[in-house]
DNA sequence: CTGTACACGTGAACGGCGTTCACGTGAACG
DNA sequence: CGTTCACGTGAACGCCGTTCACGTGTACAG
């Protein structure tokens, strides 16, 4: 493991117990022993060390995701776009501020990318028109987003909306979705 | 005009100008031809400032909102969603950084919850279960947050995904959405 | 064994940020 | 006339990201 890996992963450790606004330079530093000018040996800059740590978060969860059902090609499309919904939901929600991580990163990466592009493909072969298709995966995404930043902004986790509550509600909002597809594809 | 008000009137017109990002006590206080220290006459912090900024341009929209024709309580729930999103929308893109801007608040305010509120008792007089209405307008605003961030995010306005197709595809999601809820509602 | 590269880290500084505080100043008013 | 009050100043504090000249030790080529 390299000095530069070990970095990335303090970072992240440190993101988890005081969030994205107590990640400093400084107190990242801090945890290794270090100076924060050390740090710049690295990574040239923070917003490089936080990119990489988008880059290392979504591509542990596609990793995991690989052998899960969804991403199965002959998998049906509805399957399919759930389940890249509730990964995208669930690589947000792995780590605290992980949504508001992920939004500082333009970039949505080469991995992530290719899966969107199948997603594309599988709904036009059930039968949807190629802008149909887009502006499904494109409204799905913008959902998956609004709606796990909010989610995570709510401050620490209260008990008035429990995470079971939370699955639900999503899920819930997914399936209008799902089903507002599947009203607009032509009937073979 | 108070003072008050010009200092926040001065911040949003130094908002349009220069982003979120270099709206600072300092600049403001330039604009004032003041030094920073004096807008904490005003407004206890800067982000008293941003709540208030906020409040007034929610209000503001409400207000030119009052005479639409979906605001009327006798118009059909699918046209009032329709327009409660597409003037949230339009809210945030009024200025620059706007999304961004009223998401660091939390408080939805007053006057929005009643509006949303309306549009769920719409709702369940069109048939549909009180659970399945909370759920269609808090997914429905997760979507239009989640679209208008990242439309927002894209940097300045590039030619490559000009206005009217920006609004072509937020009205092609909100459609699906639509489409959705209809279908989840037991056919009178 | 010697010398040189290189990875890694230090310490001080720079400019900018939000914010505080003791202190002015001029106009309004009983 | 004296007081009040809205408004503003100037200096400072502690934080931030970042830069730069300068030290180490370890490893490896001659």
């Amino acid at each position: 493991m390299s000095r530069r890996d070990e970095v990335l992963q303090a970072a992240i450790d440190l993101l988890d117990d005081v969030g994205l606004d107590g990640l400093t330079m400084r107190t990242l530093a801090d945890r290794l022993g270090v100076r924060a000018s050390a740090l710049y040996r690295h990574y040239p800059s923070k917003q490089a060390l936080l990119d990489a740590m988008v880059a290392h978060l979504v591509a542990v969860h596609l990793d995991a995701a690989q052998d899960e059902p969804f991403t199965a090609p002959g998998a049906p499309w509805q399957e399919r776009l759930r389940g890249l919904a509730r990964a995208t939901r669930a690589t947000m929600l792995a780590h605290r501020d992980g949504a508001r991580l992920i939004a500082t990163v333009a970039d949505p990466g080469e991995q992530a990318t290719a899966a969107f592009g199948d997603l594309i493909t599988a709904l036009t072969a059930a039968g949807a028109p190629t802008e149909t298709a887009m502006h499904a995966v494109d409204t799905v995404l913008a959902y998956v987003n609004g709606f796990t930043i909010e989610e995570q902004a709510r401050k620490a986790g209260s008990p008035q909306w429990p995470r079971t509550r939370r699955d639900l509600a999503f899920n819930a909002g997914l399936d209008l979705f799902v089903t507002g597809i599947q009203s607009s594809i032509p009937t073979t």
